[in-house]
DNA sequence: ATTTTATTTTAGGCAAAACTAAAATAATAT
DNA sequence: ATATTATTTTAGTTTTGCCTAAAATAAAAT
Protein backbone atom coordinates (compact mmCIF):
# COMPACT_ATOMS: atom_id res chain seq x y z
CA UNK A 1 0.00 0.00 0.00
CA UNK A 2 3.13 2.50 -0.53
CA UNK A 3 1.55 5.06 -2.86
CA UNK A 4 4.95 6.37 -3.85
CA UNK A 5 3.74 9.09 -6.14
CA UNK A 6 5.98 10.13 -9.09
CA UNK A 7 7.33 13.71 -9.16
CA UNK A 8 5.74 14.76 -11.87
CA UNK A 9 1.79 13.48 -9.59
CA UNK A 10 4.23 15.37 -6.44
CA UNK A 11 3.64 18.83 -8.24
CA UNK A 12 0.26 18.61 -9.04
CA UNK A 13 -0.31 18.03 -5.54
CA UNK A 14 1.94 20.95 -4.38
CA UNK A 15 0.34 23.60 -7.41
CA UNK A 16 -3.42 22.17 -6.17
CA UNK A 17 -2.44 22.94 -2.35
CA UNK A 18 -1.03 26.38 -3.54
CA UNK A 19 -4.33 27.79 -4.91
CA UNK A 20 -6.18 25.98 -2.12
CA UNK A 21 -4.18 28.57 -0.34
CA UNK A 22 -5.16 31.47 -2.37
CA UNK A 23 -8.94 30.15 -2.70
CA UNK A 24 -11.75 29.35 -1.30
CA UNK A 25 -13.59 27.51 -3.83
CA UNK A 26 -12.78 24.30 -5.53
CA UNK A 27 -9.48 24.68 -8.02
CA UNK A 28 -10.59 24.28 -11.56
CA UNK A 29 -8.49 22.66 -14.43
CA UNK A 30 -7.33 25.84 -15.97
CA UNK A 31 -6.01 27.22 -12.57
CA UNK A 32 -4.13 23.89 -12.80
CA UNK A 33 -2.85 24.33 -15.99
CA UNK A 34 -1.97 28.35 -15.81
CA UNK A 35 0.11 27.60 -12.17
CA UNK A 36 2.51 25.32 -13.49
CA UNK A 37 2.57 26.31 -17.40
CA UNK A 38 1.30 23.43 -18.97
CA UNK A 39 -1.74 22.23 -21.42
CA UNK A 40 -5.15 21.45 -19.81
CA UNK A 41 -5.85 18.04 -21.15
CA UNK A 42 -2.70 17.41 -19.32
CA UNK A 43 -4.62 18.14 -16.51
CA UNK A 44 -7.10 16.45 -16.66
CA UNK A 45 -5.51 13.49 -17.67
CA UNK A 46 -3.65 13.48 -14.25
CA UNK A 47 -6.74 14.87 -12.32
CA UNK A 48 -8.53 11.26 -13.39
CA UNK A 49 -5.20 9.36 -12.25
CA UNK A 50 -4.85 11.25 -9.19
CA UNK A 51 -8.71 10.69 -8.20
CA UNK A 52 -8.19 6.89 -9.01
CA UNK A 53 -5.31 6.75 -6.22
CA UNK A 54 -7.44 9.02 -3.53
CA UNK A 55 -5.67 12.21 -3.48
CA UNK A 56 -8.05 14.12 -4.96
CA UNK A 57 -11.50 14.17 -4.83
CA UNK A 58 -12.74 14.98 -8.63
CA UNK A 59 -16.33 16.07 -9.90
CA UNK A 60 -15.99 15.94 -13.81
CA UNK A 61 -15.96 19.42 -15.15
CA UNK A 62 -16.78 21.00 -11.46
CA UNK A 63 -13.11 21.03 -10.20
CA UNK A 64 -11.04 19.38 -7.69
CA UNK A 65 -10.25 19.34 -3.83
CA UNK A 66 -7.15 17.92 -2.04
CA UNK A 67 -8.67 14.39 -0.13
CA UNK A 68 -6.81 14.26 3.58
CA UNK A 69 -4.21 12.20 2.15
CA UNK A 70 -3.12 14.41 -0.42
CA UNK A 71 -3.05 17.25 1.52
CA UNK A 72 -1.25 15.11 3.68
CA UNK A 73 1.91 14.61 1.02
CA UNK A 74 1.52 18.73 -0.41
CA UNK A 75 1.82 19.51 3.45
CA UNK A 76 4.84 17.38 3.03
CA UNK A 77 6.70 18.52 0.53
CA UNK A 78 6.03 22.36 1.58
CA UNK A 79 8.12 21.14 4.36
CA UNK A 80 11.29 19.75 2.68
CA UNK A 81 10.92 22.67 0.55
CA UNK A 82 11.02 25.05 3.18
CA UNK A 83 13.73 23.14 5.10
CA UNK A 84 15.94 22.58 2.28
CA UNK A 85 15.57 26.63 1.61
CA UNK A 86 16.70 26.88 5.69
CA UNK A 87 19.51 24.67 4.82
CA UNK A 88 21.14 26.51 1.71
CA UNK A 89 20.88 30.21 3.35
CA UNK A 90 21.61 29.07 7.00
CA UNK A 91 24.77 26.68 6.09
CA UNK A 92 25.69 27.57 2.28
CA UNK A 93 24.81 31.14 2.50
CA UNK A 94 22.88 31.09 -0.29
CA UNK A 95 20.66 34.44 -0.60
CA UNK A 96 17.04 34.27 -0.26
CA UNK A 97 16.37 34.65 -3.83
CA UNK A 98 18.69 31.99 -5.01
CA UNK A 99 16.80 29.30 -3.32
CA UNK A 100 14.05 28.10 -4.86
CA UNK A 101 14.82 26.23 -8.07
CA UNK A 102 17.20 23.91 -5.84
CA UNK A 103 14.49 23.28 -3.49
CA UNK A 104 12.32 22.87 -6.10
CA UNK A 105 14.35 19.50 -6.76
CA UNK A 106 15.59 18.74 -3.15
CA UNK A 107 11.77 18.65 -2.13
CA UNK A 108 11.30 15.26 -3.86
CA UNK A 109 13.91 13.59 -2.50
CA UNK A 110 12.60 10.30 -0.72
CA UNK A 111 13.19 9.67 2.38
CA UNK A 112 11.40 10.38 5.72
CA UNK A 113 14.42 10.17 7.75
CA UNK A 114 16.46 12.05 5.83
CA UNK A 115 14.23 15.14 6.42
CA UNK A 116 13.52 14.45 9.82
CA UNK A 117 17.23 14.62 10.63
CA UNK A 118 17.74 17.81 8.56
CA UNK A 119 14.86 19.40 10.89
CA UNK A 120 16.76 18.43 13.76
CA UNK A 121 20.50 19.62 12.29
CA UNK A 122 18.65 23.20 11.41
CA UNK A 123 17.83 23.29 14.79
CA UNK A 124 13.93 22.76 14.15
CA UNK A 125 13.31 26.25 12.33
CA UNK A 126 9.85 27.29 12.26
CA UNK A 127 10.08 29.82 8.95
CA UNK A 128 11.76 29.53 5.79
CA UNK A 129 14.20 32.25 4.75
CA UNK A 130 10.77 34.37 2.93
CA UNK A 131 9.06 33.52 5.84
CA UNK A 132 6.73 31.02 5.54
CA UNK A 133 5.91 28.69 8.07
CA UNK A 134 7.78 25.21 8.05
CA UNK A 135 4.70 22.74 8.71
CA UNK A 136 6.10 19.44 11.58
CA UNK A 137 6.08 15.95 10.65
CA UNK A 138 2.53 15.72 11.20
CA UNK A 139 1.69 18.50 8.68
CA UNK A 140 0.58 21.20 11.30
CA UNK A 141 1.43 24.82 10.12
CA UNK A 142 2.15 27.29 13.11
CA UNK A 143 -0.21 29.99 12.42
CA UNK A 144 1.08 33.27 13.23
CA UNK A 145 -0.94 36.83 13.06
CA UNK A 146 0.69 38.30 10.43
CA UNK A 147 -0.89 41.45 8.11
CA UNK A 148 -0.14 42.74 4.80
CA UNK A 149 2.62 45.69 5.00
CA UNK A 150 -0.32 48.61 3.53
CA UNK A 151 -2.67 47.36 6.46
CA UNK A 152 -0.82 49.12 8.86
CA UNK A 153 -2.30 52.41 10.78
CA UNK A 154 -0.67 55.69 10.61
CA UNK A 155 2.27 55.41 13.18
CA UNK A 156 1.98 51.94 14.14
CA UNK A 157 4.77 49.86 14.44
CA UNK A 158 6.07 46.09 13.08
CA UNK A 159 8.45 44.27 11.89
CA UNK A 160 8.47 42.50 8.41
CA UNK A 161 8.09 38.69 9.18
CA UNK A 162 7.27 37.27 5.46
CA UNK A 163 6.79 38.05 1.58
CA UNK A 164 4.03 37.46 -0.75
CA UNK A 165 6.15 37.28 -3.78
CA UNK A 166 8.80 35.28 -3.57
CA UNK A 167 10.41 35.54 -6.69
CA UNK A 168 13.89 36.85 -7.31
CA UNK A 169 12.96 40.08 -8.92
CA UNK A 170 10.86 41.04 -5.80
CA UNK A 171 13.30 39.84 -3.53
CA UNK A 172 16.39 41.27 -5.20
CA UNK A 173 14.28 44.63 -5.30
CA UNK A 174 13.90 43.99 -1.55
CA UNK A 175 17.65 43.82 -0.72
CA UNK A 176 18.34 46.94 -3.04
CA UNK A 177 16.42 48.96 -0.75
CA UNK A 178 17.76 47.39 2.30
CA UNK A 179 14.48 46.13 3.34
CA UNK A 180 14.59 41.91 4.99
CA UNK A 181 12.97 39.87 7.20
CA UNK A 182 13.47 41.57 11.03
CA UNK A 183 13.47 45.12 9.80
CA UNK A 184 11.49 47.37 11.72
CA UNK A 185 9.16 49.89 10.20
CA UNK A 186 6.65 52.04 11.46
CA UNK A 187 3.58 53.36 9.20
CA UNK A 188 3.75 57.64 8.27
CA UNK A 189 1.64 57.65 5.63
CA UNK A 190 -0.87 56.60 2.53
CA UNK A 191 -1.42 58.45 -0.40
CA UNK A 192 -4.88 59.03 -1.23
CA UNK A 193 -4.29 59.36 -5.10
CA UNK A 194 -2.28 55.55 -5.35
CA UNK A 195 -2.41 54.07 -1.73
CA UNK A 196 1.63 54.44 -1.96
CA UNK A 197 2.97 54.45 1.56
CA UNK A 198 5.67 56.30 3.53
CA UNK A 199 7.38 54.11 5.96
CA UNK A 200 9.85 55.19 8.43
CA UNK A 201 12.91 52.72 9.50
CA UNK A 202 14.82 52.65 12.40
CA UNK A 203 17.70 54.13 11.12
CA UNK A 204 15.62 57.41 10.68
CA UNK A 205 15.40 56.82 6.54
CA UNK A 206 11.92 57.29 5.08
CA UNK A 207 11.08 55.09 2.18
CA UNK A 208 8.24 55.27 -0.45
CA UNK A 209 6.78 51.87 -1.52
CA UNK A 210 4.15 51.50 -4.05
CA UNK A 211 0.42 50.28 -3.13
CA UNK A 212 1.48 46.92 -5.14
CA UNK A 213 4.91 46.40 -2.84
CA UNK A 214 3.10 47.25 0.79
CA UNK A 215 1.31 44.43 -0.27
CA UNK A 216 3.90 41.88 -0.92
CA UNK A 217 5.20 42.32 2.29
CA UNK A 218 3.81 40.71 5.51
CA UNK A 219 4.44 42.33 9.25
CA UNK A 220 4.35 41.12 12.94
CA UNK A 221 2.78 43.92 15.20
CA UNK A 222 6.43 44.81 17.09
CA UNK B 1 24.94 23.94 -25.68
CA UNK B 2 24.05 22.85 -22.45
CA UNK B 3 23.87 19.12 -22.89
CA UNK B 4 21.59 18.45 -20.29
CA UNK B 5 21.13 14.61 -19.23
CA UNK B 6 18.46 13.29 -17.92
CA UNK B 7 18.34 11.13 -14.70
CA UNK B 8 18.51 7.60 -16.90
CA UNK B 9 21.20 8.90 -18.86
CA UNK B 10 23.31 9.93 -15.74
CA UNK B 11 22.85 6.43 -14.11
CA UNK B 12 24.30 4.87 -17.79
CA UNK B 13 27.14 6.84 -17.43
CA UNK B 14 27.87 6.22 -13.77
CA UNK B 15 27.83 2.34 -14.35
CA UNK B 16 29.74 2.68 -18.02
CA UNK B 17 32.57 4.79 -15.64
CA UNK B 18 32.35 1.98 -12.73
CA UNK B 19 33.20 -0.87 -14.74
CA UNK B 20 35.47 1.06 -16.96
CA UNK B 21 37.61 1.05 -13.35
CA UNK B 22 37.47 -3.08 -13.21
CA UNK B 23 38.07 -4.05 -16.48
CA UNK B 24 40.93 -2.80 -18.95
CA UNK B 25 38.54 -3.62 -22.14
CA UNK B 26 35.92 -2.31 -23.45
CA UNK B 27 32.40 -2.42 -21.63
CA UNK B 28 29.87 -5.09 -22.85
CA UNK B 29 26.45 -4.42 -23.50
CA UNK B 30 25.96 -7.59 -21.32
CA UNK B 31 28.09 -6.11 -18.61
CA UNK B 32 25.82 -2.87 -18.25
CA UNK B 33 23.05 -4.55 -18.35
CA UNK B 34 23.58 -7.04 -15.54
CA UNK B 35 25.10 -3.99 -13.23
CA UNK B 36 22.26 -1.91 -13.80
CA UNK B 37 19.58 -4.72 -13.80
CA UNK B 38 17.84 -3.85 -17.13
CA UNK B 39 17.26 -5.86 -20.09
CA UNK B 40 20.12 -5.98 -23.15
CA UNK B 41 17.88 -4.65 -25.79
CA UNK B 42 17.15 -1.18 -23.35
CA UNK B 43 20.84 -0.49 -22.74
CA UNK B 44 21.38 -0.71 -26.59
CA UNK B 45 18.67 2.15 -27.39
CA UNK B 46 20.11 4.25 -24.84
CA UNK B 47 24.18 3.54 -26.69
CA UNK B 48 22.27 4.30 -29.54
CA UNK B 49 21.41 7.94 -27.94
CA UNK B 50 24.38 8.16 -26.00
CA UNK B 51 26.42 7.73 -28.52
CA UNK B 52 24.59 10.59 -30.39
CA UNK B 53 25.44 13.12 -27.60
CA UNK B 54 29.31 12.54 -28.06
CA UNK B 55 28.86 10.90 -24.27
CA UNK B 56 30.54 7.24 -25.93
CA UNK B 57 32.31 6.27 -28.64
CA UNK B 58 30.53 3.24 -29.38
CA UNK B 59 30.89 0.24 -32.08
CA UNK B 60 28.20 -1.44 -32.61
CA UNK B 61 28.71 -4.82 -31.43
CA UNK B 62 32.17 -4.38 -29.80
CA UNK B 63 31.49 -2.42 -26.75
CA UNK B 64 31.80 1.44 -25.52
CA UNK B 65 33.91 3.79 -23.40
CA UNK B 66 33.42 6.71 -22.12
CA UNK B 67 34.19 10.09 -24.34
CA UNK B 68 36.12 12.94 -22.49
CA UNK B 69 33.05 14.61 -21.86
CA UNK B 70 31.37 11.27 -20.73
CA UNK B 71 33.91 10.84 -18.56
CA UNK B 72 34.00 14.41 -16.63
CA UNK B 73 29.92 13.97 -16.52
CA UNK B 74 30.15 10.27 -14.83
CA UNK B 75 33.41 12.12 -12.33
CA UNK B 76 31.06 15.07 -11.62
CA UNK B 77 28.35 12.36 -10.50
CA UNK B 78 30.50 10.45 -8.57
CA UNK B 79 31.38 13.60 -6.75
CA UNK B 80 28.63 14.34 -5.35
CA UNK B 81 27.50 11.13 -4.78
CA UNK B 82 30.23 11.28 -2.45
CA UNK B 83 30.12 14.61 -0.96
CA UNK B 84 26.55 14.17 -0.40
CA UNK B 85 27.32 11.18 1.65
CA UNK B 86 29.72 12.95 3.85
CA UNK B 87 27.02 15.34 4.43
CA UNK B 88 24.80 12.55 5.58
CA UNK B 89 27.14 11.14 7.78
CA UNK B 90 28.89 13.90 9.27
CA UNK B 91 26.33 16.56 9.53
CA UNK B 92 23.20 14.23 10.30
CA UNK B 93 24.84 11.20 11.69
CA UNK B 94 23.45 8.42 9.37
CA UNK B 95 25.58 5.33 9.65
CA UNK B 96 27.85 4.09 6.75
CA UNK B 97 25.19 1.55 5.50
CA UNK B 98 22.43 3.95 5.44
CA UNK B 99 23.90 6.60 3.12
CA UNK B 100 24.01 5.04 -0.65
CA UNK B 101 20.05 4.87 -1.27
CA UNK B 102 19.41 9.01 -0.64
CA UNK B 103 23.00 9.31 -1.91
CA UNK B 104 21.82 7.96 -4.83
CA UNK B 105 19.03 10.70 -5.12
CA UNK B 106 20.89 13.57 -4.19
CA UNK B 107 23.76 13.37 -6.55
CA UNK B 108 21.18 14.17 -9.50
CA UNK B 109 20.41 17.46 -8.27
CA UNK B 110 21.25 19.90 -10.50
CA UNK B 111 23.10 23.23 -9.50
CA UNK B 112 27.24 23.21 -9.49
CA UNK B 113 26.68 26.21 -7.43
CA UNK B 114 25.25 23.88 -4.52
CA UNK B 115 27.87 21.28 -5.19
CA UNK B 116 30.46 23.93 -4.82
CA UNK B 117 29.29 25.65 -2.03
CA UNK B 118 28.28 21.96 -0.04
CA UNK B 119 32.05 21.04 -0.13
CA UNK B 120 33.14 23.91 1.47
CA UNK B 121 30.48 23.85 3.99
CA UNK B 122 32.04 20.28 4.80
CA UNK B 123 35.29 21.43 4.68
CA UNK B 124 36.38 20.21 1.44
CA UNK B 125 36.84 16.29 2.47
CA UNK B 126 39.26 14.04 0.23
CA UNK B 127 37.51 10.64 1.20
CA UNK B 128 33.81 9.20 1.62
CA UNK B 129 32.58 7.97 4.32
CA UNK B 130 33.78 4.33 3.03
CA UNK B 131 36.74 5.86 2.18
CA UNK B 132 36.41 6.40 -1.78
CA UNK B 133 38.11 9.50 -2.27
CA UNK B 134 36.47 12.74 -3.63
CA UNK B 135 36.79 14.26 -7.15
CA UNK B 136 37.60 17.74 -7.11
CA UNK B 137 35.95 20.61 -8.37
CA UNK B 138 37.73 19.71 -12.22
CA UNK B 139 37.32 15.81 -11.71
CA UNK B 140 40.55 15.05 -10.44
CA UNK B 141 40.64 12.46 -8.15
CA UNK B 142 43.03 11.93 -5.47
CA UNK B 143 44.79 8.97 -5.21
CA UNK B 144 46.10 6.72 -2.49
CA UNK B 145 48.40 4.49 -2.08
CA UNK B 146 46.13 1.24 -0.70
CA UNK B 147 46.58 -2.59 -0.79
CA UNK B 148 43.95 -5.22 0.29
CA UNK B 149 44.55 -6.25 3.83
CA UNK B 150 44.95 -10.00 2.63
CA UNK B 151 48.48 -8.13 0.93
CA UNK B 152 49.91 -7.45 4.15
CA UNK B 153 52.89 -9.30 4.94
CA UNK B 154 53.07 -11.28 7.86
CA UNK B 155 53.28 -8.81 11.66
CA UNK B 156 53.02 -5.49 8.91
CA UNK B 157 50.85 -2.85 10.14
CA UNK B 158 48.09 -0.79 8.60
CA UNK B 159 45.37 1.31 9.23
CA UNK B 160 41.66 0.41 7.36
CA UNK B 161 41.59 3.26 4.63
CA UNK B 162 38.39 1.65 2.99
CA UNK B 163 36.36 -0.99 1.74
CA UNK B 164 35.54 -2.52 -1.49
CA UNK B 165 31.77 -3.48 -1.00
CA UNK B 166 30.12 -0.98 0.44
CA UNK B 167 26.46 -2.41 0.33
CA UNK B 168 24.91 -2.66 3.93
CA UNK B 169 25.16 -6.59 4.87
CA UNK B 170 29.20 -6.10 4.64
CA UNK B 171 29.43 -2.69 6.53
CA UNK B 172 27.24 -4.03 9.73
CA UNK B 173 29.33 -7.00 9.53
CA UNK B 174 32.39 -4.75 10.16
CA UNK B 175 30.46 -3.14 12.50
CA UNK B 176 29.83 -5.93 14.41
CA UNK B 177 33.79 -6.72 15.13
CA UNK B 178 34.21 -3.41 15.47
CA UNK B 179 36.22 -2.98 12.28
CA UNK B 180 35.68 0.83 10.83
CA UNK B 181 37.77 3.39 9.10
CA UNK B 182 41.30 4.49 11.07
CA UNK B 183 41.21 0.87 13.08
CA UNK B 184 44.78 -0.47 12.85
CA UNK B 185 45.65 -3.77 12.30
CA UNK B 186 48.87 -5.46 12.35
CA UNK B 187 48.91 -8.69 10.13
CA UNK B 188 49.54 -11.80 12.24
CA UNK B 189 48.60 -15.05 9.78
CA UNK B 190 47.87 -16.07 6.65
CA UNK B 191 46.10 -19.77 6.91
CA UNK B 192 47.31 -22.20 4.38
CA UNK B 193 44.02 -24.00 3.99
CA UNK B 194 42.15 -21.55 2.81
CA UNK B 195 43.77 -17.99 2.95
CA UNK B 196 41.92 -17.30 6.33
CA UNK B 197 43.67 -14.44 7.90
CA UNK B 198 44.42 -13.28 11.70
CA UNK B 199 45.14 -10.16 12.72
CA UNK B 200 45.71 -8.09 16.07
CA UNK B 201 44.22 -4.98 16.81
CA UNK B 202 45.08 -2.02 19.00
CA UNK B 203 43.57 -3.22 22.07
CA UNK B 204 45.26 -6.48 21.64
CA UNK B 205 41.90 -8.30 20.51
CA UNK B 206 43.12 -11.32 17.79
CA UNK B 207 40.40 -11.60 15.17
CA UNK B 208 40.65 -14.31 12.21
CA UNK B 209 39.38 -13.06 8.65
CA UNK B 210 37.83 -15.24 5.84
CA UNK B 211 39.52 -14.09 2.76
CA UNK B 212 36.63 -12.83 1.01
CA UNK B 213 36.43 -10.48 3.88
CA UNK B 214 40.27 -9.61 3.99
CA UNK B 215 39.76 -8.64 0.21
CA UNK B 216 36.92 -6.35 1.01
CA UNK B 217 39.18 -4.26 2.92
CA UNK B 218 41.58 -1.76 2.00
CA UNK B 219 44.80 -0.54 4.39
CA UNK B 220 47.59 1.70 4.06
CA UNK B 221 50.71 1.39 5.53
CA UNK B 222 50.55 2.62 9.09
C1' DA C 1 -34.95 30.26 -23.99
C1' DT C 2 -31.79 29.95 -27.11
C1' DT C 3 -27.38 31.22 -28.91
C1' DT C 4 -22.64 32.35 -28.24
C1' DT C 5 -18.47 31.90 -25.70
C1' DA C 6 -15.44 29.74 -22.57
C1' DT C 7 -13.93 25.74 -20.28
C1' DT C 8 -13.14 20.98 -19.91
C1' DT C 9 -12.80 16.49 -21.59
C1' DT C 10 -11.95 12.93 -25.08
C1' DA C 11 -9.31 11.21 -28.93
C1' DG C 12 -5.20 10.47 -31.00
C1' DG C 13 0.02 11.30 -31.05
C1' DC C 14 4.80 11.74 -29.50
C1' DA C 15 9.14 10.98 -26.77
C1' DA C 16 11.51 8.61 -23.07
C1' DA C 17 12.75 4.47 -21.02
C1' DA C 18 11.66 0.24 -20.01
C1' DC C 19 10.11 -4.63 -21.82
C1' DT C 20 9.75 -9.41 -24.87
C1' DA C 21 10.37 -11.91 -29.09
C1' DA C 22 12.80 -12.39 -33.19
C1' DA C 23 16.65 -11.45 -36.30
C1' DA C 24 21.48 -10.40 -37.03
C1' DT C 25 26.13 -10.83 -35.89
C1' DA C 26 30.21 -12.61 -33.52
C1' DA C 27 32.58 -16.23 -31.04
C1' DT C 28 33.32 -21.06 -30.39
C1' DA C 29 33.43 -25.80 -31.34
C1' DT C 30 33.43 -29.56 -34.24
C1' DA D 1 34.87 -24.52 -43.08
C1' DT D 2 30.76 -24.97 -41.28
C1' DA D 3 27.59 -25.51 -37.50
C1' DT D 4 26.36 -24.35 -32.95
C1' DT D 5 26.06 -21.15 -29.20
C1' DA D 6 26.18 -16.73 -27.17
C1' DT D 7 25.67 -11.91 -27.60
C1' DT D 8 23.76 -7.88 -29.50
C1' DT D 9 20.65 -5.43 -32.17
C1' DT D 10 16.13 -4.56 -34.36
C1' DA D 11 11.16 -4.62 -34.18
C1' DG D 12 7.23 -3.97 -31.90
C1' DT D 13 4.71 -2.95 -27.03
C1' DT D 14 3.88 -0.62 -22.70
C1' DT D 15 3.58 3.31 -19.38
C1' DT D 16 4.14 8.05 -18.11
C1' DG D 17 3.41 12.64 -19.00
C1' DC D 18 3.13 15.78 -22.12
C1' DC D 19 0.97 17.78 -26.66
C1' DT D 20 -2.85 19.49 -30.46
C1' DA D 21 -7.34 19.18 -32.52
C1' DA D 22 -11.98 18.15 -31.97
C1' DA D 23 -16.08 17.18 -29.21
C1' DA D 24 -18.77 17.82 -25.04
C1' DT D 25 -20.36 20.51 -21.41
C1' DA D 26 -21.13 24.66 -18.65
C1' DA D 27 -21.52 29.69 -18.28
C1' DA D 28 -22.80 34.03 -20.34
C1' DA D 29 -25.23 36.95 -23.15
C1' DT D 30 -28.86 38.21 -25.95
Amino acid sequence: MDHSLSIAEENYLKAIQKLSDAQIHKISTNDIANMMNIAAPSVSDMLKKLAQKKMISYEKYYGVKLTKQGEQIAFSLIRKHRLWEVFLTQKLNFAWDEVHDIAEQLEHIKSDDLINRLEKFLGSPKYDPHGDPIPDAKGQIQVRKQIQLNELKKNEKAVIVGVKDTGAVFLQFLDSIQLSLGTKVQMKNVIEFDQSIIIKLSDNRELMLSHLVSQNIFVSPA
